[in-house]
Formats: structure tokens, C-alpha cells, sequence
DNA sequence: AGCGGTTTGTATCTTTTGTTACAAAATATG
DNA sequence: CATATTTTGTAACAAAAGATACAAACCGCT
């Protein structure tokens, strides 16, 4: 558990210290449980977030409903969309839910305008995750396009281990299926055929990633 | 044939006077020739193009070379990933090619950077542009991963259209192929089943929208 | 141990998209 | 106008992914 104070020290590497000082007595301490949805579509956004700890996913939802997972917000982190839209005042494009226990630092939209001004090292910091996201979502158009199911299977989940730091993973065939668009069964076929190949291990709930993948 | 001054006047209503002038002694004007890649991906970009006359594709091409439409840059607007790219000077990450003759008003990232923080209008246009690219690249991550190719290729089509104001297609389905990301031979497929519905008509290197789409 | 809900395995069938190959039509070019 | 090149049409087949249905395995809980 987090203080402001301590939270903010979080970013002295990155922040100039007028900065941090501003930082300090502008921003508000949140905590997220695991699964919570912080932000939907079409929500308006009156403040932006720098997390502290946990993971944040997020992702699209299309009018008919169907969700596809983008990317993780880790910590020290943020979200681009978040900062675009916050600052045009315009509603959210994307969906940004919790998946472990998280503490956000979030700043209000209000003197976000004057700090892109006023803090170099703010503008740098929104401009690095703009680019940093854009790359992310062109690798992701990449990989939908012209990589098979199969493939991206494998990605997800080699990122999923590097990202828990364990080979473990906590996952039911089901919650893979929505991240990856597409059907439960589709995915425990691939799984199955993955581990006949020896390339991982299918528990309940689980599955155990092999060196040979 | 602009000259930079009348070139500069195309933005008198979307920056302000002081930004109208820096614009006109830093700029640089450009032509285009139709089909000319301006921008491919590992690239520097010293120069930030506001476009004055034509249209730019901007796609995305991976490690194999296969190569996606993200979206158009048309009279009046930027791209948004130069704009991120230049200001982070980091390289460009996708392909930009020249769809008809264009002019553009050229402007070098070393002034840009101090713009953000003098000019408000400015620090507007950036990011408008790039919440804009996002949307559109993010409505372009649902119809990939979602929508079927007959779908998709219809809109393209429409969008084409809208484009150029005209229900008469100038491309092969070659072209189009490659915007969409498939062969030539699917392409074919698909008009000849629009056509056989009585939504469009087919020509040698044109395709003619009929109301019925 | 038994029950109920959740998760996984698998078969079957369909649809969509990709691939290859070849011929015909249209156009460009000398 | 004769020939080369580009574009389009189409068949036949393969691979990938989606849909449906049902059974079996697993887990939490009493």
C-alpha cells in the first residue's frame, strides 16, 4: 500500500522535480481489484493514470460486442488512448480492466494541458507511451492479419509466462479465446495439439509452458 | 502550384497568427509524384508533412514484406506516427506512398518540438491527429480480427468512392489484394459475387458501385 | 462420497480463406 | 495488326477457423 509521497518517488528517474512536487499535491491515490473494468467504451475520462503496481489489460470491444485484448499497461506505465482522449476531452475508444490487484496514481485532466506545457519531461513521458503503444497495436494488426491462430497462441502465452515470471499459467481456455477473439474450442484444440508436440503441459485452469516451445 | 505563403493560408483557421508565421519562414514545400514511396519503415524522419493537395496511403509492412492499408492522410491532415516518431526521434514504423500527386508543406522536427509548448493551436492539431489514427487504426484492428474479407472489401470500396467522389474504381484487383492483405485470385472471387448480386459491375482495372451496395 | 457447476476433450460438419494452375480477355507496344 | 504483357475468370483442392453438440473430467462444497 502505497502514500502519495511514496508513490510518486516511484518516478523520480523520470519526473523533473518541480514536477514531482506538482504531482504530490495534484494527484489521488486509488486502489483496483483484480477483474474490476475501470473504463468502457464511450466513457468519458476525467483523469489519467500512472499505475504503481498490478496489470492493466487493455482492450477493444466492437459494436457487436466482441473484445480483443491490445495490450497490458504494466507498472510505471500508462495509456496512450487515455492521455489522447483525456486531453481532446473526448470519450474512451477501449476498455481497461484490472488484472491483479492494482494502485493507480491518477491526475486529473485539468492540469494535465498545462504540465505538457509546463514539464518537458511530461511531454516526453506522453509522447514515449503514444509511440510505445502505436508500435504495440501495428505489431497486433501484423500478427491478426497475416500470422495463423496457432502462432499468436503461442505468442500469448510465452508473453503471459514472461509477464507472471512463471511458466504457470492461470488460465482457463475459455478467458484465452476471448482475449484472442475467437472460440474456446478452437483454442483447446490448438492447446491439445501443442501438447501432443510436447511443447506444453494442460492442467485445470492451467497450463505449463516446455522448453521445447 | 502552392506557393509556401498560399500554402500557409490553407491552416488560417486552425493555428494561430504567430504559428502561421513561424510556419512560413521554417517550411519547406514538396511535390509528390503519384505511386512515389515518401517513408518506409526503419527510417528517419527529419520532417513533419502537412498535406496540401492529394492523398497518402499510409500501411503497415511486416517482417516478410506483406503489407496492410492503415489508413489515408487527405488534404488538410497529417499522419500521426510521423508526428510521434520525429518528436521521440525515433524511426518511422510504417510505409508512406504517395496515391496521387501531392504537395506537402514540409515541417523540420527541430522546431516542432518548441511549438508544442509555444502554441497551443499546435499541441491541438498534434493530438487531434492522433487521436484520430488511433480510432481508425483501432476500427481497423475490428474489422480485421472480426469482420469476413466480403465485408470488408466492401466497405474498402465504398470508402474508395467516398474518396475520390466517384462510384468508378480505377484498381486491379491485384491492388486491391494487397491493400486488404490477400490474393488476387480471393479478390476476384468475392467481385465476381458482388457483381453476380447486382452490386457492382466489373471492367478491365475498374470497378463500378452500383446503389444496391 | 455425492452433487452441481465449470472446464476440457473430441467428433462432425460448414464456412471462409488460401493455393495452384491454366485459359481467356483486354490492353499495350512495337 | 501481330505479339507480348497484364488482367481477369474459374476450377479444383487444401488448410484454417468457426459452430454445434455431447461426454468426460475436474473442482468446490456439503
Amino acid at each position: 500500500m502505497f502514500s502519495v509521497k511514496a508513490a510518486v518517488s516511484k518516478f523520480e528517474s523520470v519526473f523533473e522535480p518541480a514536477l514531482l512536487a506538482e504531482l504530490e499535491t495534484n494527484s489521488m491515490l486509488m486502489t483496483v481489484k483484480g477483474g474490476d473494468t475501470m473504463l468502457n467504451p464511450g466513457q468519458t475520462i476525467r483523469a489519467v493514470p500512472l499505475l504503481l503496481s498490478g496489470t492493466f489489460k487493455v482492450s477493444r470491444v466492437n459494436d457487436e460486442g466482441q473484445e480483443i485484448l491490445l495490450y497490458y499497461v504494466k507498472e510505471g506505465e500508462s495509456c496512450a488512448m487515455t492521455f489522447t482522449c483525456c486531453m481532446m476531452s473526448h470519450f474512451s475508444v477501449i476498455r481497461g480492466t484490472a488484472e491483479e490487484d492494482s494502485e493507480l496514481l491518477c491526475v486529473p485532466m485539468d492540469v494535465m494541458d498545462g504540465w505538457m506545457v509546463k514539464y518537458p519531461t511530461w511531454k516526453r513521458f506522453v509522447m514515449q507511451t503514444i509511440l510505445n503503444r502505436f508500435t504495440e497495436i501495428l505489431k497486433s494488426i501484423d500478427d491478426i492479419a497475416f500470422k495463423k491462430l496457432a502462432d499468436r497462441l503461442v505468442n500469448y502465452l510465452k508473453e503471459k509466462a514472461k509477464a507472471t515470471g512463471s511458466s504457470l499459467i492461470n488460465l482457463t481456455h475459455q478467458q484465452i479465446g476471448d482475449d484472442l477473439g475467437t472460440s474456446r474450442v478452437v483454442i483447446s484444440r490448438l492447446l491439445k495439439k501443442l501438447e501432443i508436440d510436447n511443447k506444453l503441459l494442460l492442467y485445470y485452469n492451467q497450463v505449463k509452458l516446455l522448453s521445447e516451445l
